[in-house]
DNA sequence: AAACTTAGTGTAAAATTTACACTTTGATTA
DNA sequence: TAATCAAAGTGTAAATTTTACACTAAGTTT
């Protein structure tokens, strides 16, 4: 069968997904195959985004929205438009030909994309491989290899944008739990700045910030001494644009 | 006659373009009036601004590229995307319904547009009130007018950009002719800024950045000092997300 | 020649950033 | 139970950057 909701879905805009999830060490991306459906006789192990067509109810980041919570269970969460993605070759590699022939009624309809990423607790949820995608996994976020349509470019753009973001919103907490260690706090500005920031200058700067309030509790089960855990507190946070704010 | 090129258009996504110009004391924004071709019984002076659907062979910088060019004439320009903007209900005001219905093949369709913004040196050409449009102004971009469809958010997009890249990247240059006065730069930082920069600290810290080579020429035609001349000089701009790095 | 207008310049105080090493705490092990 | 291990937690001095601020220079007009 191909695809549902024919008459309510728009052939001609996508919106995919990048989701970003941290679990101590790295930095994750979520990746999916393509669903084949019953095209039992192709073979197709392309990793790509999330993604689907958007319907004709639904604003881009209500579509967006809807593919997460499809994928993950997660209802309200950090998620932004990257952009629009729509070169007019940017579904006319081999293999994505071959998939779009299969599952789509209009195969070779004109796609422009919309990108989006999301941050989520990857502790938070269990991955759901129903619906969109059969085979779901977390990718290291440095991964190289050729995803499935224009998804490597929609990537890379999310990590730029990311990284921009870093320094000068508070999104980091995103990705933690609700309590979290400054330490927890410090190995993810390394990891995703790709850099390796001295640790006590970090801490008093990010405690200057006020967005931690520090809690009464401590690491359990480690073998030295607990870190203390803090939690995100929302503050009114002025426009981005005055000259040197610094999130960190 | 209703639109050209019906065949090789995209009936449901467009771009839009924000084209900011500088005249030495004002940032402007060019808006249009929309054409309603031959359809002389309606009364709309709504402005918007200028824009097309896309059409199937060209990539959404290109059709943004070419709005720009047929009203301007201008063809390597600075030329951004500013996001995608799908609100369902982004084209159901009744004059736009009405302007839809006049012009538009499918004037019900679902269309999703995408919104570049371009810095021109205002100077630099003719407005041509060819093609799309038949009125065209230059209007302070402080405006809060109503605009057609969904334009006031798409400009208000424009400028939170705009502002946000003007400490962060050489773009400001982009607004002025080849040869231009610091203090022709000092009025656009303190315009688009919004704000009152210390004028000697601006100058010293503009010409530390290296952007700028003085000239042997100065100022003609003003009652005082005339003031040096600078120009812009590429140089290799590392990743803007550099911690500290400040624009100017 | 005096008055006017904008161009162009320097410095000292305050704030921020950087670099850097030892003590504390709790769990494990010998 | 004392010693060891591993990461948590802390302070300071030097360098750099930012800020605030006022007078002289140059060319035009009166």
């Amino acid at each position: 069968m191909k695809e549902k909701f024919l008459n309510q879905t728009n052939p001609n805009v996508s919106v995919d997904c990048v989701i970003f999830g941290f679990d101590g060490v790295e930095l994750k991306v979520l990746l999916v195959q393509r669903d084949l459906q019953d095209n039992l006789e192709i073979q197709d192990d392309t990793l790509v985004l999330p993604g689907d067509l958007i319907r004709d109810n639904e604003d881009l980041d209500e579509a967006a929205s809807r593919v997460l919570t499809g994928l993950t269970g997660i209802r309200s969460v950090f998620l932004e438009q990257i952009g629009a993605f729509g070169n007019p070759n940017r579904l006319s590699k081999g293999k994505d030909r071959t998939w779009l022939e299969a599952v789509r009624l209009k195969p070779d309809a004109r796609v422009i994309t919309v990108g989006y990423f999301a941050l989520i607790n990857i502790k938070n949820y269990k991955i759901k491989p129903a619906g969109f995608a059969k085979h779901v996994v977390w990718h290291d976020y440095k991964v190289v290899e050729e995803l499935g349509f224009d998804h490597n470019e929609i990537l890379d753009a999310a990590i730029r944008i990311l990284r921009n973001k870093l320094y000068r919103e508070p999104v980091g907490f995103k990705l933690l739990p609700r309590k979290f260690s400054l330490h927890h706090l410090y190995c993810l500005y390394n990891e995703i700045m790709d850099a390796e920031i001295d640790r006590r200058n970090f801490r008093r700067r990010m405690l200057k910030t006020g967005f931690l309030k520090e809690t009464d509790e401590f690491q359990e089960g480690v073998p030295h001494k607990p870190a203390r855990l803090y939690t995100f507190v929302k503050k009114e946070f002025e426009n981005v644009s005055r000259k040197n704010f610094k999130f960190y």
